[in-house]
DNA sequence: ATATGTGCAAACTGTTTGCAGCCGC
DNA sequence: GCGGCTGCAAACAGTTTGCACATAT
């Protein structure tokens, strides 16, 4: 478990104020490393904030993303993922249940210095399949 | 430039009924490695088949899918690009242009076997940066 | 008082679905 | 004539935008 002050720590060095739902969802991404769409985040923190829009979230999470506190994840081209995370990692989506698994791979050691001139600013590494729990199910 | 022929072969050997719009999309697809969504593949037909809907090119592109003889990729979340191209390789889009480019690498050799359980079924590599043509540019 | 954060409602985009007409065999 | 292909129109989901209210300094 992540502590608290964590989040606070994060937006303060970013120079983002640091208001209750923008530390909550913070929080949250920081706690849960489940790689949340913006509806699980929502759902999970409106019942301790009524009050929070889904625009908020929106706004908060593009907030987080241009300063670079977390990461969108687009394993599926319908829904949006995100991860507080901040080294690049694979991913790993189980086309049975649905759940992302991390995959502590060198993404850094694939193909990184000049590529006849292409710069490279970002890297993923998406596999699908089917999960251990899955698979001892069927 | 692909054989006219090449998609009906194709549409043969999966057994699927070679319609004119389908024929046509495949072809489209296997002529044009850019990449295309949905709405760049019914734009460049329409003009030929004034007729189409851009429902028959997401149902076409459904079963052509679902018959594996293209491939669809997600590296922004809120479009759906499409590729003709059966042997996985990895993408590189530039965030300057949007283009798209194809990388030969060896996704096969990358962590295969078996992974603690773990079915890989779809390997994706993605990249994001600048392009030689836009980093010259600026 | 001013600037900024929040959140409702409406707009918008990409995609899916229901269904009626059409075509080929 | 039948099965399946096509395509309009409507529904739908995720996201964005406009704007007014609230909040903090």
């Amino acid at each position: 478990m992540n502590n608290p002050d964590h989040s606070l720590e994060s937006l303060h060095s970013k120079n983002i104020k640091p208001s209750y739902p923008r530390i909550k969802i913070l929080e949250y991404l920081m706690n849960n490393h489940t790689h949340p769409t913006v509806d699980e985040i929502y759902l999970a923190l409106v019942e301790e904030m009524p009050t929070l829009s889904k625009t908020t979230v929106y706004n908060t999470l593009k907030l987080f993303l241009d300063n670079e506190l977390i990461k969108s994840i687009s394993i599926e081209n319908n829904e949006s993922r995100y991860d507080a995370t901040i080294h690049t990692h694979g991913h790993f989506k189980c086309e049975c249940c649905g759940d992302i698994y991390d995959f502590d791979m060198n993404v850094d050691g694939l193909l990184s210095g000049d590529l006849h001139g292409f710069t490279i600013i970002e890297k993923s590494i998406y596999f699908k399949g089917i999960c251990k729990k899955c698979s001892l199910r069927s």
